[in-house]
DNA sequence: TCGGATAGTTACAGACCGGTAACACCCTAG
DNA sequence: CTAGGGTGTTACCGGTCTGTAACTATCCGA
């Protein structure tokens, strides 16, 4: 086949990679391992090699597919040096292009529904991610000099989630269009305080 | 054993609440039909019988879920009949109480999640429900008054999905409690305009 | 009392699941 | 050249899944 990809980057990675991929795009209990592999042009016994559960594995992707998210804003930083308030509204944006582009939610969330096993590895993983994430948020408001910045981010965070689920149920062209009049609404009514 | 409702209510009644509740809980994907009919006092020929497969049956819960959840609309009239602003505050209380009692979120937007197949048969019936219940939701904004009822219904739609997302990522003690500060905030904040 | 509809029981088909065993292969480091 | 770690292949285990067949038991209405 002359893969390119298949030569070049480790079975684990590309194992990681796809299953990211395939998670995202099928559901966790939607995708085997057997498809996972096969997708990653490796077999079972490699992917059990690397990773000790398939449990072992989603939380692997989770991380990483998080990892991914969190890299994004170093594009804000870099975009606009120093400008908080700029990249509370670059965030806007880009959650708007995400809403547009991809029909499916966030992967936590998603995992989160998927894994009712109040017990499941994963759980106590996404729950700190998520945490993570709101963390980042409220710093972001808080810097930008907004008074109640824990109250904006959590607003924003919730519209967000909303907003990916409802992608989900009612397609992109439902409610989640009117995301960034929405969120702006929040960000200027909340500075006007 | 004597169930007393298993003698009186027919076992189509009894496998649909059943199913309801177990798809509720624990996800479509996490309970087999077995299960189900089990739980239900009944079998799986049984079962088979009234639906003509799993993904019927799915359909159905999702009809009779909607259905529970347009019902409680009744009883906002019924406690504040003709003061839509009223129904619209009641309302918001309910989604606060949900929030706080109901660790599962909306078995539409579950299922949604779950059920990735673009072609399954539940996925026209959540974009209809869905529509509906946010049809509802601008009807009485507009009936209070609101002048951008349309915004508001959607803002509050989003924002009590991703509520009901966050519970079960973050827990009942996450952002999801701050529901009610944001939802007044925004009523009062579009009344103002 | 009888007949038909409804419901329960057992067994099974065929597919898929996560996970493992045993063995052959190949590439690279020494 | 060689030894060994990483990888690929095949076959398999026990379990679960949706869905069906064939037969039996029960209940209700005429």
């Amino acid at each position: 086949m002359a893969d390119g990809i298949t030569d070049r980057v480790r079975p684990r990675d590309r194992i990681l990679e796809t299953a990211q991929d395939m998670f995202h795009k099928h559901g966790i209990k939607g995708v085997g391992v057997d498809a996972i592999t096969e997708a990653a042009g490796t077999n079972k016994m490699t992917l059990y090699r690397h990773f000790e559960s398939k449990d072992e594995l989603i939380v692997q992707c989770l991380r990483a597919s998080a990892a991914k998210g969190a890299a994004i804003w170093g594009e804000f930083e870099a975009e606009h040096p120093g400008d908080k308030l700029a990249q509370l509204h670059a965030w806007v944006h880009k959650v708007a292009e995400t809403l547009a582009t991809d029909g499916r939610g966030c992967d936590m969330a998603n995992a989160a529904v998927e894994l009712t096993e109040l017990d499941h590895p994963a759980r106590s993983v996404i729950k700190e991610l998520k945490g993570a994430q709101r963390d980042r948020l409220v710093a972001l408001c808080r810097d930008a000099g907004i008074g109640q910045a824990e109250l904006l981010a959590d607003t924003l965070s919730l519209l967000f989630e909303g907003a990916r689920v409802s992608v989900q149920t009612m397609g992109c062209q439902g409610p989640s269009t009117q995301f960034v009049r929405m969120a702006e609404g929040l960000i200027s009514s909340f500075r006007a305080r």
